[in-house]
DNA sequence: GTTTGTCACTCGCGTCGCGGGAGTGCTAAA
DNA sequence: TTTAGCACTCCCGCGACGCGAGTGACAAAC
């Protein structure tokens, strides 16, 4: 589990916050520890560097800062940002190209796959960080529609409808010899009995009644609730979806120079259940989440920071859209891309919801 | 575009041959320049190092080999693989483990997205290097059947099916609202006229034809064909689709220790374009293809190699697979796994045209 | 009391030079 | 034709050195 640093924003007065904002700003702009003369040399401050070391030293005492080494700048600390993130930050307004492009991409997005590639990608190259999106497991997705098609001999392609407009369909094999019309009716009578149930509720009352059917031995029914059983669990892995974009662009951050850093963080972007674990325990918070650093413990994925927003209904929350990037990163930035895409998402959907 | 480097046999006689051999094999295995004392030991020669150092050393002026430094053992060129390839070269029999992962994989595959998914993963994980699966427009795909279905208001599903057996689909939004019943009739009429025309042959009919309709007003008739274009040309994109999977597995390997290595090579392997080109001038030959290093023109992706081999049915190919990785690779090993995936895929296919 | 100038101290980093070791090329002998 | 021996080359790891940037502390100035 994670668990935010807590930094109370009276722990500071005016200017140490200033100093700090200042420091979080040049470092992560440059991507150098900053020391007290540039600083200084920055103008904002009517201070000497001497005077600057005052302050600096005092917020490294409290832990807001640290020093690699004795004789090099200051750099922020997990609970810097965090502070940062909390009282100092001024969110950027987006851009209206960005907007633009979040929204003709959402705009085209139906099939669930497309989705979460479309958004995923966007992240990713409007950050140019890691976009991740992550969708749990379908179980509870509730059905509008459920259609049977024949493609092919054995192969029937299966569409499920979801009340909140998502579409998801594939194609299942089988040796049972259906018609058109039989899968039409088939189609027609699940359709019918369970509409507005969860997958896994359809699931389950569909293998209740197999075993009843069993009993009374009608055939053509038997293999309608196989099929209907079928694609409901090809449907609904057991799996959570996770979608990772973007890892290349991490190589370009001077943060990555290192062949030792770049190993270690490719193979913990590849490990995808830790991420999952972390973005599913988010997913009842409302609103913009920031992780930093430590707060997520990821363990493998050092100095990560998660940018993450629900979408989905505020009913029933389909999954999350994020990105993953170095501590040292714009949040002002990035944080209104996430937060914007999560809610073109939701609009989206709760549109497709009140449609029908 | 590519050339094979041309090596004739009769170029070296046997004890060369087998000192090539020897060379190539010992510097797969370890990575290290190959020394003559090294290869001595090895036992297999009955000879001293300085004989073999005399071989090494015209095995140099022919260009097989070359020397990193004055003081270092020798390392294969592009040419000394090319050769070692060509006439010294024993593929490994597949196990009976790699085979059945490949036969069920390529059993579960139906969908095309799916099959391309599951072939590069297959390959990634079987040979530990980077796995592609190329396939290039869909333009000359036959079409067997086509399938309209309303999942939602404006929403169309198309369901194209191609004689090959090869299924792919597409949600198409539309304004003009299609009932069921149209959407079927619509069906039935685009795949009685054009069952087993090429998707741009068909495209081209349906654009004319539209302009024909136009002329006498038939509403109905104008709103089906605008359908089926939109369908097919969503269906048709113009890119060529290539996958990539396992691009982390080459951080593990002692060829990639150096930072700068690996963020060329990870750049490289995300422009597709250049790989695609590349895959795209293979398609028309037959059988397996090693193209070494420097043949290969990637001008960006250093020392590495591509075997590759075609799939699809022999008239008409579908695309190819493939594995990338270091010219310093266990083609032995690899060469057959990409030979026989590539094999499993066709007679799969081949399996589904006969079939209807 | 806050701010500032100054100075000694620390540490990272790049460079240089110095063996040691591994490997070769060459030559002369078997 | 093969082999032993020897001089030569070059990589690589190591420690020393010096430079530069930055700090901490202290005392003077505001």
């Amino acid at each position: 589990m994670h668990q935010k640093l807590d930094v109370r924003e009276d722990e500071l007065d005016s200017r140490a916050r200033e100093v700090l904002r200042a420091i979080v700003l040049q470092h992560v702009a440059t991507g150098e520890a900053v020391s007290s003369r540039s600083l200084a040399r920055g103008g904002r401050f009517h201070l000497s560097p001497a005077s600057l070391r005052n302050v600096m030293a005092d917020l490294e005492d409290l832990g807001y800062l640290q020093h690699p080494h004795t004789s090099s700048g200051r750099v922020p600390t997990d609970r810097g940002y965090r502070f940062f993130i909390d009282h100092l930050m001024q969110s950027r307004q987006l851009s209206r190209q960005d907007r633009d492009v979040i929204d003709g991409q959402v705009a085209h997005a139906s099939e669930l796959d497309e989705v979460m590639h479309l958004a995923s990608r966007v992240l990713s190259t409007l950050s140019d960080q890691v976009g991740v999106v992550f969708m749990p497991t379908l179980h509870r997705l509730t059905m509008r529609s459920i259609d049977f098609i024949l493609v092919a001999e054995g192969k029937v392609m299966c569409i499920i409808v979801g009340t909140n407009g998502v579409v998801v369909n594939k194609i299942v094999e089988t040796r049972l010899g259906f018609t058109r019309d039989e899968l039409e009716k088939i189609s027609r009578y699940i359709t019918g009995e369970y509409a507005g149930l969860a997958l896994d509720t359809i699931r389950h009352r569909l293998i209740q009644l197999t075993a009843e059917e069993r009993a009374q031995g009608d055939q053509v029914m038997r293999n309608a609730l196989a099929l209907g059983i079928g694609a409901v669990e090809d449907l609904m892995p057991m799996e959570h979806e996770l979608f990772v974009e973007g890892t290349a662009s991490i190589l370009n951050k001077p943060d990555f120079a290192d062949a030792g850093v770049i190993r270690k963080t490719f193979l913990a972007l590849q490990e995808k259940e830790k991420l999952v674990e972390i973005l599913n325990s988010c997913l009842n918070e409302d609103g913009l989440q920031i992780l930093v650093g430590s707060e997520s413990d990821f363990t493998h994925l050092h100095n990560f920071s998660l940018v993450a927003r629900r979408y989905g209904s505020e009913s029933a929350p389909l999954g999350m859209v994020g990105i993953l990037g170095p501590m040292r990163m714009e949040y002002a930035r990035v944080a209104p891309l996430v937060d914007y895409l999560g809610r073109a998402l939701s609009r989206k959907i709760e549109e497709e919801e009140q449609h029908n």
